[in-house]
DNA sequence: TATAAATTAATAGTAATACTATTAATTTAG
DNA sequence: CTAAATTAATAGTATTACTATTAATTTATA
């Protein structure tokens, strides 16, 4: 299986961009920097201007490949859950118990990220920290219904109807499958994001693990222990 | 109980502001018509030059009140909150059975808000509609940490603890009380702008609300079916 | 009721943001 | 080798998010 993932790539909305960042150095060095430069000073205060200074290029440049920078954030939020999603179907995939396979599932989408090196112009440990602190920002905006309609988050949401395929798998008759999947994607950020600012109001923390938090959920919502 | 009612204000950390907007008429002004104005268009487009257009008076006028449109999200979400616990504690005064009294908070947190006609210059239900899209914008900043420090979360924080301290009441053994509880009180945000603009990746609905997806969740979760 | 104090309004100004347009220089492709 | 495509550089604009100053109005109190 090796040799058939080192050429993977993540495919991303074409109408988020202008031109494709992926076809050219500037283009993967705006993409990789763009996210370090996010990840420092925030998404408010992340102009092209200060991203052009910071890779030596122009701010000019940069918007021939990205018409603003909300669209930026799509981006690199759309190429995040598409990673995501790869790493879910192929940690899965060999798995034919249904218990056994969403505890997996559950424990790709909570566990903190480690660095991909098959995709060496993105650091994907500083992209999951903007997917904790900024991502929901590229969706709570008043442009939400045609950029929906648009595909924006179409990744996303097939991420969620995998998993709450798999949990109609364990649990057919559960009727919250939908919800409870969304619930834990953003929840688990949401845990992340408090275990790191405000600790006060979670019990995530080194030793217990938002990954213990959910599946003991899971296990007790969909009442695993039973039947597994 | 009604008379005692009637004179209760919500009292939100004076941090926020630099004027208390609700020791004049401009002041609630400018909360009243500030929320109105920013489930009209959004809070990225908001611009105290527009909310001093909208009400008639000046911008300036305006930073008399408060330091900048931040502490102004973050002094409604602080109201709302403080609105909220009110509501919680009025509503689960009388009901010494922890299974039903948890029950009782959730249902208040969950479910869609009605008009209090107590604060003539506050209009709830679009406050509500400004908590689910723009809220989390009032913490994922960069300066999360020092504000935290000042107070700026404490009332959400209680909250917090409050339905923490219902579900151990509930469950003492349950080792998530407090993850359990923030998941809640954020997931029902969440659940509700699905509803609203991602449908197809929800199970709540009309029919169906985030009210009943919740208390199932809780009911299985803590295991409240067998010894309620 | 006069007058001082406090509040509110109005005007002007600034650096930065989020772009667009144009032209020049460089690279790449057939 | 030349045309096309790409990238860089420069300049410009309306808006944002404020600050500072002064004037007008309201309110409190002696």
């Amino acid at each position: 299986m090796d040799k058939l993932l080192e050429n993977i790539n993540i495919t991303v909305n074409p109408e988020l961009y202008l031109k494709n960042p992926e076809s050219s150095e500037l283009g993967k060095n705006i993409v990789g920097h763009g996210i370090l430069l996010i990840d420092e000073i925030g998404f408010e205060k992340f102009t092209f201007k200060k991203l052009g200074a910071n890779i030596k290029s122009n701010e000019s440049s940069i918007y021939r490949y990205f018409e603003n920078k909300h669209k930026f954030l799509v981006y690199i939020t759309n190429w995040y859950w598409g990673w995501k999603e790869f790493q879910l179907t192929v940690s899965t995939y060999g798995i034919s118990n249904p218990h056994e396979k969403l505890l997996k599932a559950i424990e790709v989408i909570t566990h903190p990220v480690v660095e991909d090196l098959r995709f060496r112009h993105i650091n994907e440990v500083t992209l999951n920290h903007i997917i904790i602190n900024e991502s929901s920002k590229s969706y709570l905006t008043k442009e939400v219904d045609s950029e929906n309609k648009e595909g924006y988050f179409s990744i996303y949401k097939r991420l969620v109807n995998r998993v709450s395929d798999m949990i109609r798998e364990v649990a057919p008759e559960y009727g919250f499958s939908l919800s409870l999947a969304s619930m834990i994607l953003d929840g688990a950020l949401h845990q992340h994001f408090l275990r790191d600012h405000i600790a006060s109001i979670t019990n995530c923390n080194k030793t217990t693990t938002a990954s213990d938090y959910f599946k003991d959920l899971m296990v007790k919502t969909l009442k695993m222990e039973d039947n597994g």
